[in-house]
DNA sequence: GTATATATTGCAATAATTTGCAGTATTAAA
DNA sequence: TTTAATACTGCAAATTATTGCAATATATAC
């Protein structure tokens, strides 16, 4: 510690830093933040570990990577590219029905279907996310069953092997299914161990799938796999359905919006 | 104090400038403060923390950043201002410990515990109440275990059996119990059949449990049991300790605070 | 008005946290 | 296996936080 220099920089500064960078570039390296916060590895490397702890980013040899899609802090999730999203959560409300059993899961797709929910529309509904649960108190006909487990503080969702069981007694109609990477090959997929596990319970017990996905997202891959891509029913987009890539999903029999 | 310069700062001009500072730097020092508010950073310090605990900031290391809400609000529904209640919230809180596993339960008096709770607290908390786990996201150190089941709305709590199984995994330290009805003979009794059934699970994972009463609850029964009066360890009244209706409790082995 | 209680503020001593560094263990790659 | 990089551990120095206390200011009662 330099007396003389006196750089006063919070250690919420230097998370602020990392956050950014690392939904800036995707990745972080501790020798890269080391440079430009001028504190030691060490340092750096003790802020991921209390990052990751709060589960806002993962912590991998070397640097860390993020832990949920898209940019890291809830608020600005919620925000990012919400007119995209909207328009593709209006198109996947026409396959809900009075008296379904729906599944919804912890992503910020999900919310929107779910603010776009008609106030009267009678359904049970099984999530893992607070916010959906919070926005569904005032549709007075929709039932909310709640998963238990490890709440993740910095998304409100909970994860783990409880989270995974209490999907896993549902038979749902439908489950609604946040914005991952689609491959006609390589299957669905997601970057986060825990998250991607709960998916997959959620998707084993619908009859109907329905993917919710950005026209960049199809043909991607990611670390961890959900499930195949021919489990889904349905994948809704922002693009219209005459694309030629869609020719692939078509002919797996799945349906393209 | 300078008798000669007597510029009389009111306290809440400070909090004015502080306020002000922050919205415009995203951050304030401590140092800095001190400087443009002529007083010590004691002073800074102890005004950061009234903010803090207004919920108005963050007190950081060094300073104060901005508080960041979360995308719910359930924490606002709470009901501030029942002093009496926030009596006993304060004394049940000596019993809690660093490290222990402690279940709350989804009544006021229990989210009045979990609002008066030291922001640096390390504990596993164990609830079915989605406004405890909303006020527990600003405790870093808190780690929350959420208890699915089908979500009260009215209350914002999960119940029924899906929520009873997972407190029946836990063994916990400790368990707080929100105001019931409480009967040397008849035992502790509850409003609503449900909810009981949650507490008794609740109580029987517990190796302590805490109750919450105020003095016209004891010595009076509900419609529904949840467990025979000796299994409390500990009653929390608003009243002083000497009164001769404890005795009864006394005798039984059960500490009045 | 005075006197007493209450709250605020600064100061000093002590406790807790943060940070960098050095040494050691562990992991990944050649 | 060997080697290089990364991670972990303990420790010391610097910084910040907490606590008790005394001095002063403010409020309340008399």
């Amino acid at each position: 510690m330099q007396k003389a220099e006196r750089i006063t920089m919070l250690k919420e500064e230097r998370f602020q830093v990392i956050l950014n960078q690392l939904g800036q570039d995707q990745k972080v390296l501790l020798s890269g933040l080391s440079d430009i916060l001028k504190v030691s590895e060490d340092t750096v490397r003790r802020d991921i570990k209390e990052l990751a702890d709060q589960g806002l980013l993962k912590s991998v040899r070397g640097g860390a990577v993020p832990h949920a899609p898209g940019p890291h802090n809830f608020k600005d999730r919620v925000e990012y590219g919400n007119d995209q999203k909207k328009v593709i959560a209006n198109k996947a409300l026409r396959f809900l029905k009075d008296g379904q059993v729906v599944i919804f899961d912890g992503g910020t797709s999900a919310m929107l279907i779910a603010q776009a929910l008609p106030k009267d529309i009678r359904l049970t509904v099984v999530t893992n996310s607070f916010p959906i649960a919070s926005i569904l108190e005032e549709h007075d006909k929709v039932e909310v069953l709640f998963a238990g487990g490890r709440l993740l503080k910095s998304s409100f969702v909970t994860i783990g092997h409880e989270t995974i069981q209490y999907f896993k007694k549902f038979r749902a109609d439908i489950c609604f299914f946040g914005i991952c990477s689609i491959h006609s090959e390589l299957g669905v997929t997601g970057p986060d161990y825990e998250e991607s596990e709960v998916k997959r319970a959620m998707v084993e017990s619908s009859r109907e799938v329905i993917a919710l996905s950005t026209i960049e997202k199809l043909g991607t891959a990611e670390a961890y796999y959900i499930c195949p891509t021919n489990q889904l029913t349905t994948i809704v987009t922002d693009q219209p359905d005459d694309m030629s890539d869609f020719n692939i999903y078509k002919e797996m029999g799945i349906r393209m919006v």
